[in-house]
Parts: structure tokens; C-alpha cells; sequence
RNA sequence: GGCCCCAUCGUCUAGUCAGGUCUAGGACACCAGGUUUUCAUCCUGGCAACACGGGUUCGAAUCCCGUUGGGGUCACCA
């Protein structure tokens, strides 16, 4: 049988990491199955739902490289895939659902609702709705449908149990008892979740549900609508909700929770994607770095594991280096160029450079921070200086100092292995640790005790700038009288 | 609170279904050492976990029960 799934985010917000979570493994599991993905917009929320979401959600998941086969943006054979362009059919369906029983008119008010459930609270009952117009009479019922604003409930017959099989739990039993009359269709005339969740993954011949498991506790209501619509329900696979480090459901206050946050810090698509496979997810190789078609190859949703990962930015951190270290100069250059991370640096210029910072980047922007001496001087890190020089005689590396840049201009042009024998010879010749010399260098150079190799950045520099900056070094090395 | 789900290193996890090969493996982080003119990369080593209590069994991380803990959910939101 094909394997079809789907992804069902509503457009209420960013783009939700959750959300390529879900997607990430859904995609997976079509791809690997010669299956069809499906990204279903659940717009049925006129108050919340908004249009540049759904670009929004589109857009991000592109950009993971997971894009659905078939979504609003890209028609296929079961659309619309936008569920407000869905109405008549969700409407035919809990007309059928009232025809036979399954279903009924309700007209209590909402503020009525709302009384009854704080009563309930307050008198520490279940909550729930009481069945008030579960009897009204048919007849009566259409008759006051015709002029009286309702929705629509689904008529849980409360003896018994529902069971279902979850692919990643086994069986789960519920008392129908604690099954409430859900409304399927609001007043308003759009179907709720649960309605249009069941009709759309039946009639888009969805064959197994990846989601999250919030979703759990009202399976039985989806199971119960397709006993009564007399559909056979698909597998039913919950994933574990991403959590924060208190353990909660991962939130935007506490975590970052948009796509377009991780593309604005300069993670990679593939880092990330690396990364939410890792969730609830492992490969059996020991290496957990991999590109998206060794993913493709061996997931299978049965080996998810349950337990709720809390999201470890750290983990991400060194997946993105690994990702930008495979990259090639060209790749990475354009990457950093796209990304809106090159901060003034020309493509070619960028690609010139790169081997001086890629294996010391962590995400996208370090480029451009780390290179910024290149193209301005920077207020060298004198107390830096300091501690990694303290044994050195002040006098000695002033003079080792002068030399230096004089060498630098000197041997300009020369091979690396030449200039250092130079500046070790020199070193010596004013009784200095190698180390020293080269730091001071480092400093007046690049401004830090931490950077790229010395003489390919005094190279890119020019030996005159650089020869300069080190002669202003040793005007700042001149002690205070 | 009712209902439901879950429980292995700080974090992500392997092992659990088919009990012994687990003195519990890997990864991230952290610590130490090596390589390097610094940093980073890379290499080596180290620290660190089966929530607790019963039971079943010759034997339990693995099976059963209970406890505790965590989470989710109880909307005309999804």
C-alpha cells in the first residue's frame, strides 16, 4: 500500500519548530516509502488564522529542505489543502453524522457552557458538557436550526471503552464515560479540529498519523468518528513533544521556538534537520552527524522512543560546526552571502579568506565577526596581551617588536616556513619564548590572543598594514612614566 | 483534581518487545593530556545513569504490581 502522510499545522503564528519536528519525520517516512507527503493548512480559526503564516510555514520548511509534495502552494489530487476552502465537505459529513444518530444540534449558549464548566471546576467535578440537548427531538431540532445559532456534537455513547494502537505504545483503552460530546462544527460553520482532522485524513487517504502526542487523549473521539462515518481509521503514531529544560512543553519563553530564529542566528538546514532527527530518534552508527538521505534510509517511526527530549542548543551548536566544516570554501561563501551574514564582504573575497575561519566557525555570522581585523584595525587586547606575555622582558619585546615588522616587510612575499625560521632567529636573538614574539604579533595584528594563523592574515593585510599595526603596538607597549 | 502518557549519565540516546553476552555502549557538554606560534580543528584518556519499593526467576536496566516523580489533556484553539 502507499504510504501518505501529512503534517497539519495551523497558521497562527511563526513557523513552529515543533512543527518541522513533526514534518521532519513525516517527509522522511514518505520519501523512503515512495510515498506522498501532504501539508494540510488547518485554518479553521478565522480569528487566529493568518495568511503569511502559511507563506511563513511554507517558506520554512523549503528551506529545511522538506517541503511537501502536495500543500495549498503545490495542488494535487485530494485538495483543497487548505481546510477553510473545505467547509461544504466537513458540513456534509456531520449532516450524515445527525442523519444517523451520531451526531446532534446543540443550542446551549456559550456563556451557558462556561457557567457549567466553572461550577463543574468549582465543585471539583469532571468537566464536561451535560448533555442538555443531547434528546432534543429531531424534528424540533431542524425546525430551531433554522433560526437559532448551534453547532454541532458528536453523541458519545458513554458505556464501554475505546481502544486504540499506538504504533510507539501499544494499546491505550479509555472509559467512554470520560469521553466528552465534543463539538464537531462551530456556530460559525467551520468544523473543529476533530472533525475536519478525521474527515481530511480519510478522505486524503492518509495512512499512518504522525503528530504529537498532545494529541493522545483525544484519539478516542477521532476513533469514535470513524466507527460512525464507517471509515477505518489509520495508524496512529505520537511523537514526543519537544521539551524545555523544566521538562514543559517546549515554549517561546523558554526556548526558541521559530524556524526563522535559527535561520536568523545562521544554522544551517541541514544542522538543524541533523539535529531534530536526534530527537526521540537514534542511529545506530556512532557517528550521529549524517546528511538527510542516510536519515531517509534508515528511519522507520517505530523506533522513535517516547520519552520527552529537552532541547539542548549545545548539541546544535556542534552539529552546525561539523555541517559548515564539511562545506566547501565556494558553498560555504555563498551560504554566508545568502544568509545575509557577509557584512560587507564580497562573495570572492570571502571565499579567498574562508580557510583562515571555517574550521573555527560555529554558525554563519562567525565569519564576519571573527574577520572584521581584516578590514578595519581593532583596539588590540592589551590586558589580553599581558597575562600571555607576563614573563617577558617589556624591553626585549619592544625591540623584538620593531624588528619584526621590519622583517615583515621585508620578507613580504616569501614562504611562511622562511618568515617564522626569520622571527624565531629573532626571537632568540632578544632572548624571547618563541610563543611571546608570536603573540605580540598576534595581537598588534589581529587585536586578540585567540585567532586565525599569523602571516596568511598579515598577508591578507598587506606586510605594510601590518608592519604598521605592529609599530603602534610598541607605541602602546611603552610603559606609563 | 479526573483521564492519559512517560521514567537509563547534566543533555540526546543504545540496550527493554524475544530476561543472562550490560562490572550498562555511543554522542554533546565538561575535565585532563597530546598536536599547534594562539585559538580552533584533530587525536587520546577521564568524570558521569538503570527513580524507589516489592514480586516473578537460578538470574531483571529488561517481565508484573505499587510508590514517587515528570509531562500532556480536560475550549464553539489547534
Amino acid at each position: 500500500m502507499d504510504v501518505v502522510t501529512r503534517v497539519a499545522p495551523s497558521p497562527t503564528g511563526d513557523p513552529h519548530v515543533g512543527t518541522a519536528y513533526v514534518s521532519l519525520f513525516n517527509w522522511a517516512w514518505a520519501r523512503r516509502n515512495g510515498g506522498r507527503f501532504i501539508l494540510r493548512i488547518e485554518d479553521t480559526d478565522r480569528a487566529r488564522s493568518k495568511p503569511e503564516h502559511e507563506t511563513a510555514i511554507l517558506d520554512a520548511l523549503a528551506w529545511l529542505g522538506i517541503a511537501p509534495d502536495e500543500s495549498p502552494a503545490v495542488d494535487g489530487p485530494v485538495g483543497p489543502y487548505r481546510q477553510s476552502e473545505r467547509r461544504e465537505i466537513y458540513r456534509e459529513h456531520t449532516d450524515r453524522l445527525i442523519a444517523s444518530g451520531h451526531a446532534y444540534r446543540c443550542f446551549c449558549t456559550p456563556e451557558r457552557l462556561a457557567e457549567l464548566r466553572a461550577f463543574q471546576k468549582a465543585a471539583k467535578r469532571p468537566t464536561g458538557y451535560d448533555g442538555t440537548c443531547r434528546d432534543v427531538d429531531p424534528e424540533e431540532s431542524a425546525r430551531r436550526a433554522e433560526t437559532e445559532t448551534h453547532v454541532v456534537r458528536l453523541k458519545v455513547d458513554k458505556s464501554g471503552t475505546t481502544r486504540f494502537t499506538d504504533l510507539l505504545r501499544g494499546d491505550i483503552v479509555i472509559e467512554n464515560e470520560n469521553v466528552d460530546d465534543q463539538v464537531l462544527l462551530k456556530s460559525d460553520g467551520m468544523p473543529t479540529y476533530h472533525m475536519a482532522n478525521v474527515v481530511d485524513d480519510h478522505l486524503m487517504g492518509v495512512t499512518i498519523i504522525m503528530r504529537a502526542e498532545e494529541w493522545i487523549p483525544s484519539v478516542p473521539k477521532h476513533v469514535m468518528l470513524y466507527e460512525a462515518l464507517g471509515w477505518e481509521p489509520p495508524v496512529f503514531a505520537h511523537v514526543p513533544l519537544l521539551r524545555n529544560k523544566d521538562k514543559s512543553k517546549i515554549s517561546k519563553r523558554k526556548n526558541p521556538t521559530s524556524i526563522l530564529w535559527y535561520k536568523d542566528e545562521g544554522y544551517l538546514p541541514e544542522a538543524l534537520v541533523n539535529f531534530l532527527a536526534l530527537q526521540g530518534w537514534s542511529i545506530k552508527e556512532d557517528d550521529e552527524e549524517f546528511d538527510v538521505e542516510t536519515f531517509i534510509e534508515r528511519f522507520d517511526p517505530k523506533d522513535i522512543s517516547v520519552g520527552g527530549p529537552v532541547f539542548d542548543l549545545q548539541k546544535l551548536d556542534w552539529l552546525n560546526g561539523e555541517k559548515i566544516r564539511k562545506l566547501d570554501t565556494a558553498t560555504l561563501a555563498d551560504r554566508i552571502v545568502d544568509g545575509g551574514f557577509a557584512g560587507g564582504w564580497e562573495r570572492d573575497a570571502i571565499v579567498r579568506v574562508l580557510p583562515l575561519f571555517q574550521e573555527r566557525m560555529k554558525r554563519l555570522p562567525d565569519f564576519a565577526e571573527a574577520a572584521r581585523y581584516l578590514r578595519e584595525r581593532v583596539e588590540p587586547d592589551m590586558d589580553g596581551l599581558a597575562k600571555k606575555v607576563k614573563k617577558a622582558d617589556p624591553e626585549a619585546l619592544r625591540g623584538a617588536l620593531t624588528k619584526a615588522a621590519a622583517v615583515l616587510e621585508s620578507m613580504a612575499g616569501q614562504p611562511d616556513e622562511a618568515r617564522e625560521d626569520a622571527l624565531r632567529a629573532l626571537a632568540e636573538e632578544f632572548g624571547l619564548k618563541v610563543g611571546n614574539l608570536f603573540m605580540g604579533l598576534r595581537v598588534a595584528v589581529t587585536g586578540a590572543t585567540a585567532s586565525p594563523p599569523l602571516l596568511p592574515s598579515v598577508d591578507e593585510l598587506g606586510a605594510e598594514e601590518s608592519a604598521a599595526r605592529v609599530r603602534d603596538l610598541v607605541e602602546r607597549l611603552v610603559p606609563a612614566s
